[in-house]
DNA sequence: ATGTCAACCTGAGTGC
DNA sequence: TGCACTCAGGTTGACA
C-alpha cells in the first residue's frame, strides 16, 4: 500500500502517540508477517521509552531508549490505528475480539488481521493508547536493530536517496542511470538507487516529466555524464509530486488511511495512475492514458506525450 | 549485470 | 449465489 508519503503521513499521524511514551506491553498475536519477528519480541519492548519516531524510505523506525530501534515495514497491506483509552486496568485479557471497551474505535477493520498491538503510556498525547498494526496480507514486518547499527544492517546499507528535498537533482540522477539500458520504470523503482518511490509515484512522475515509462535510464545522461533537459524535468517531477503527495497526507486507495482514520486525499491528483483509457490530462496533449505491464507491474503513461 | 517472473498472502472486483 | 479469474501501494530470490 504505502510508498514514501504514505509512510511520512503514517509517521506524522502516530508520533504524538508514540514519541516519549513508555511501552507498558506488547501484544505478538503471530509469530511471524512477512518473516518471522524476532526472539523475545514483546520482551524486548516491554518497559522502554520510545524517545522519537522516524522514517527511512518506506520504513518507520522508532528509536528506544535501550539504544535499539523498532523497525517498521507496511508492506502492501499494513496500516496502524491509534485507539485512545484511560488506563490498562479493565480490559479484557482474552476476548479483545468483540470489545468495545474504553477505547474508541476510529473506524471498523478485520480484526482478524490486528497482528500487533502496543499499549503505551506518556506521550504528548495524554492517557493510554493502543496502536494497532493491522496487516491483511502480512508483506510488512517488524525487527529490532541495534541503533549503532543501522547504517550497516542489510536492510539500510543498500539503500539509495531519498526522493525527497534538494540533493535529487539532474546531475545526481545522471550519476545514478548513467550507463543504465533498464527501464526508467525500473530504474526508479530500484530502491538501491532512489529509496522510498513506489508504482504510483513513479507513474505520476514520468508523467509530469513527459518521459516514457519504458526509455532506457542511460537516456537522460549526456555523455559527460551530466544530466540532460529530461533528467531536470524527471528530478524535479520527482521531488514535487512526493511534496505534493506528502503535503496532501498521501493517497488513500481502497481502505488506507492516515492514524487518525482521516483520508489522504492525493488521489484526486493522480494524472495517469488508475486512469487507464481516460484521455491524457496534458494540457492539448489529445492522447489517452495506456497501462502497460513492466516488470510485474503495470505503468500507466501516455504514449504521446511521453517520450 | 540485466531483465523477467514467481512467490509471499488476502481481499475486492468483474464476468459468467 | 457461487465460482473462476484478475488485480492490488512491496520486496526478494531464482532464472535465462
Amino acid at each position: 500500500m504505502p510508498e514514501l508519503p504514505e509512510v511520512e503521513t503514517v509517521r506524522r499521524g502516530l508520533a504524538p502517540s508514540f514519541e516519549d511514551a513508555r511501552i507498558l506491553r506488547v501484544e505478538q498475536r503471530r509469530p511471524d508477517l512477512r518473516f518471522p519477528f524476532p526472539e523475545r519480541f514483546a520482551d524486548r519492548l516491554t518497559g522502554r521509552r520510545v524517545t522519537g519516531l522516524g522514517r527511512r524510505s518506506k520504513y518507520l523506525m522508532a528509536d528506544l531508549d535501550d539504544g535499539s530501534v523498532l523497525v517498521m515495514h507496511l508492506g502492501m497491506s499494513g496500516s496502524f490505528r491509534v485507539e485512545a483509552g484511560q488506563s490498562e486496568a479493565g480490559q479484557s485479557e482474552a476476548g479483545e475480539a468483540e470489545a468495545p471497551g474504553e477505547f474508541h474505535h476510529p473506524r471498523s477493520k478485520d480484526q482478524r488481521h490486528d497482528h500487533v498491538v502496543f499499549h503505551l503510556e506518556g506521550a504528548a498525547r495524554p492517557g493510554a493508547v493502543r496502536i494497532v498494526y493491522n496487516d491483511p496480507r502480512r508483506f510488512g514486518f517488524m525487527t529490532l536493530v541495534e541503533r549503532a547499527g543501522l547504517a550497516s544492517h542489510p536492510l539500510f546499507e543498500k539503500l539509495g536517496i531519498e526522493p525527497t528535498g534538494n540533493q535529487l537533482d539532474a546531475d545526481l540522477l545522471a550519476r545514478l542511470f548513467n550507463g543504465r539500458k533498464t527501464p526508467l520504470k525500473a530504474a526508479l523503482l530500484d530502491q538501491r538507487l532512489i529509496a522510498g518511490l513506489g508504482n504510483i509515484y513513479v507513474c505520476e512522475a514520468l508523467h509530469r516529466a513527459g518521459l516514457s515509462p519504458k526509455r532506457a535510464a542511460g537516456t537522460i545522461v549526456t555523455k559527460a555524464g551530466k544530466g540532460t533537459v529530461a533528467a531536470e524535468r524527471l528530478a524535479r517531477s520527482i521531488r514535487e509530486v512526493i511534496a505534493e503527495a506528502i503535503a496532501a497526507g498521501g493517497s488513500s486507495l481502497r481502505d488506507h488511511r492516515q492514524a487518525d482514520g482521516t483520508l489522504g486525499y492525493f488521489q484526486h491528483s493522480f494524472l495517469v495512475y488508475d486512469r487507464e483509457g481516460a484521455s491524457c490530462p496534458r494540457e492539448g496533449c489529445g492522447g489517452t492514458v495506456l497501462r502497460e505491464v513492466q516488470g510485474g507491474r503495470s505503468s500507466f503513461f501516455c504514449a504521446r506525450c511521453q517520450k
